[in-house]
DNA sequence: ACAATCAGTTACAATTTGATACAGTGATGC
DNA sequence: GCATCACTGTATCAAATTGTAACTGATTGT
């Protein structure tokens, strides 16, 4: 049991989806570009694919009506993002970086009809997210401000940084006020704790975008442990 | 892309899980009885089944090593849970009061062999825990205090309350402590908030774990808008 | 019967985070 | 060139939540 915003039900007593009827072997999937801005889907869409990114960053977002926003997540490349839940995203998905992404149809992962190995693939792929997810929670009702940013950007760095002489860089492709959504605080409270990181001569930012981790060592002590 | 406490892999790159040998058409999966404080499984343990719960109410929770604790979950009558990661189980699972549980093949979950019918049943049933979980997320990181603790109870009372004369009333069997690592809050401030609701008529205590909703709809305002 | 323990509750102080306000910077458009 | 706008960073103050500690009532064991 969550607890729910709507009062939909998330018990295991609903009606099946009908059956899929036959489709022919999927054809190679192709790998499409997509820019900066563009939406992938919105919240309420029939859900006819599933997204693998393959590079740039997407970004995963439900509103609700007083006008709270969360970042659910964001999709970096290797991430497979939209799973449906019956025949709907639940989520917007917009393009925070120029993206190319595969998409697979739903079909793919709701039957194995035509390609068993994506089949297969893609459902590991949503029990990892459920995985994933379960850390987040820990990570967002029992970490503080401080823990919470530093844990993301060890969490990108991990992802898609790069070695600069002994150092890591890595961009920041979404606004300050994106990463506050996704981790539950406030802009400022952001802009607070990435000044803290800076004087103490953890990070060092070349533009606001951009992150150079000077001691990877004290990021990750800060994930953990509260300063 | 999630911040996962440890440095797991949540990308799309891992291995496939080798394919399974063959079944034999699973015999009716039969239900049983789980004492309160049984653990169904521990993190770690490799996962043989998912759970169908039937009656009774589990409790599914991770542990950082400084003792924070989070509770991900709750099992109510109509819940599937113990998704696993891979081979394993990535949370700890208790019974919180005694249950009826049907436990489901792994195999059953990620091939079709030897029952479809319910093979489909559990790829939807983790497909609305992820919708579900998302949901969960902005309830911990965007809801106040007061607002987390009166969509919990509203969420229990919509799946397990029964009506008495105008009102509701269910019971809790989980602790105050169980309920604050649930929603990311101390017991204290639940406590608090618990008081609270009592003092505005919303709810009355008939024990501390017997609630009775007297206006359910001031719950559903306080789940929704802070005071 | 009595002490010990535990869950729950309450009060108060301490701390963190949020709200508000404002300044600096870079991009865009007229 | 200059105004405008979005985004970022900083400071100050207010509000919400946590931490600490004390207290109650129920239960357990001796």
């Amino acid at each position: 049991m969550y607890v729910t915003l709507s009062s939909e039900s998330t018990a295991a007593n609903q009606t099946l989806a009908p059956s899929l009827v036959f489709q022919a072997p999927a054809p190679q999937q192709q790998q499409r570009s997509y820019a900066t801005g563009t939406h992938l889907f919105h919240e309420g869409d029939t859900a006819n694919h599933v997204y693998e990114v393959k590079t740039g960053v997407l970004r995963l977002t439900r509103v609700l009506e007083n006008g709270r926003r969360q970042v659910i997540a964001f999709g970096l490349p290797g991430d497979i993002i939209g799973f449906p839940n019956g025949d709907a995203h639940h989520t917007d998905c917009d393009v925070v970086a120029t993206a190319e992404i595969v998409a697979h149809r739903r079909s793919t992962l709701e039957t194995g009809a035509g390609d068993p190995e994506t089949h297969q693939r893609l459902l590991h792929a949503a029990l990892r997210e459920i995985s994933a997810m379960q850390d987040h929670f820990m990570m967002l009702a029992r970490k503080s401000a401080s823990e919470k940013v530093a844990s993301f950007l060890l969490a990108i760095s991990n992802r898609t940084g790069s070695p600069r002489g002994n150092f890591t860089t890595f961009s920041l492709p979404m606004s300050r006020a994106d990463i506050a959504d996704f981790l539950g605080l406030t802009v400022e409270t952001v802009s607070r704790t990435f000044s803290i990181l800076r004087k103490d001569g953890i990070i060092s930012l070349e533009t606001p975008q951009t992150v150079l981790v000077l001691d990877m060592e004290a990021l990750l002590d800060a994930s953990q442990t509260d300063d």
